[in-house]
RNA sequence: GGGUAGGUGGCCGAGUGGACAAUGGCAGCAGACUGUAAAUUUGCCGGGCUUCGCCCUACGUGUGUUCGAAUCACACCCUGCCCA
């Protein structure tokens, strides 16, 4: 793949893109990088505090390793120093500074997570307090004179916050220059990010030509929609998919997607023909594709084999209504069930299917809970005997008792 | 620095001395239906318990007034807006 040409290698990159500023830029870029044999330096900015990899962020990673594949450079950039002095909520608890065994330790576990999806030869992991944790004041406001309020004011969260009257931290202000710092500290060729990311990538740009540098080319990546389809998909939202979730639980997830946004989902989590998802999404049944789509996203994390174990595991646990092969397992202690009984409620509880004792009883009297298939709506002791299984809601646990 | 409005459960937002664990909406959870989709519909939605009931903790923080406070008073903290 090294060897296409700058026009292909465009071709390749502009797949699932959402906006590239601009096309000539990157285009000249890639002709500059093969003529002086220099691989081009992709940026891409990360919070330190999120190292569980889901569908949406895979999204733009994939694009990095398509650049990789292509026989360029990434440069992952944690934003330790932002993260701990950038705090939009207010909470009072500063961040402690890392140590040195810590940073490193964390850069490990980049590495780790992150070559799930990159190519780690070819990956350089760098931590931004590196150049912005020594910066005097008389610095800070060198890098601050090169820009103006009005046009920090420019960005849409900002705009918003401001007219309705919402506080902004003169720090969250500074969060942009701070970002855009990092492209000049790095000298990245092009900043990728989501379509949110676009202005603080376009701060980077101006900041560079301030450093004499040639502009980073800014690419963006649609954000896609989480399990509900209609926020992003996030971590904090839980409507996610992450990309080391186990085949089972990925499948059932996908299946849980509103049917209008498989499309969506098959451009930017597969690599399949849209030409032929079209065709299918127009004749055939939803579910099926639906099935087709979780397939062919557990494949690129699992492999085939997995995915199609995944989606009979689904058909037999959901379809079939059996008992799924794998479950969680709960051992109940000697003491919890001192004559072979104990109250329902309280192994919901113990068994982790039920945060407290109300919510147990909640799920027992609306007919959530089933022992060994059975309905159980009584709160009261169970005869444990010989085990067996317990499901609430969508989840099964097997139990055993000593 | 002055004036003014405000801080309520995950979010939005009522309540302005007792009937308030706090109307309503969203989100969430569970049941029915189904393709673990959508739509629809029902119930739940702070916690504990010996659960048709009882108890504890909660309405920015702290004190106080009251038989009784989310609601009143005082102080403090925080935020918006206007003026300087």
């Amino acid at each position: 793949m090294k060897n296409l040409s700058p026009q292909e290698q465009l071709a390749v990159l502009k797949r699932a893109s959402a906006e590239i500023i601009s096309e000539q830029d990157l285009l000249a870029r890639i002709e500059l990088s093969q003529k002086e044999k220099r691989p081009m330096r992709i940026k891409l900015g990360l919070d330190p505090t999120a190292p569980h990899i889901h569908l949406g962020f895979a999204v733009v990673l994939r694009k990095l390793r398509q650049f990789q594949d292509l026989g360029h450079q990434v440069v992952l950039l944690i934003g330790d120093f932002t993260a701990r002095v950038g705090d939009p909520t207010g909470r009072s608890e500063t961040r402690k500074v890392l140590t040195p065994e810590e940073i490193e330790s964390n850069a490990r576990t980049y590495r780790d997570q992150f070559s799930l999806i990159l190519d780690p030869e070819k990956t350089e992991v760098r931590f931004n307090s590196e150049w912005l944790l020594p910066m005097s004041f008389a610095d800070i406001l060198g890098l601050t004179s090169k820009y103006t309020v009005a046009q920090l004011l420019e960005r849409d969260d900002f705009t918003k916050r401001f007219k309705g009257g919402i506080p902004i931290g003169v720090h969250e202000l500074l969060y942009p220059l701070m970002q855009g710092y990092d492209s000049v500290a790095l000298r990245s060729d092009v900043e990728m990010g989501g379509t949110d990311q676009k202005f603080n990538n376009l701060v980077g740009r101006v900041l560079q030509r301030e450093y004499d540098q040639l502009p980073q080319i800014v690419f963006l990546m649609p954000i896609l929609e989480g399990l509900d389809g209609v926020q992003k998909m996030s971590k904090s939202l839980g409507n996610y998919v992450g990309i080391a979730e186990p085949p089972n639980e990925m499948f059932g997830k996908l299946m849980s997607i509103p049917d209008g946004l498989m499309r969506r989902y098959f451009e930017l989590c597969t690599e399949v023909d849209l030409a032929e998802v079209d065709r299918r999404l127009a004749q055939d049944h939803p579910r099926d594709n639906k099935f087709w789509l979780g397939r062919e996203i557990i494949s690129i994390y699992h492999g085939a084999a997995a995915a199609r174990a995944a989606q009979d595991e689904f058909v037999k646990v959901f379809s079939n209504k059996e008992n799924p092969t794998d479950m969680a397992e709960f051992v109940v202690e000697r003491e919890l069930a001192p004559e072979g009984k104990i109250g329902l409620a309280r192994l919901l509880i113990v068994a982790g299917l039920a945060p407290s004792n109300k919510e147990a009883r909640r799920l027992i009297e609306q007919g959530a809970v089933h022992w060994n298939g059975v309905k159980r709506t009584d709160a009261g002791d169970l005869e444990l005997g010989q085990g067996g299984v317990l499901k609430v809601g969508r989840r099964f646990c097997r139990i055993t008792s000593v």
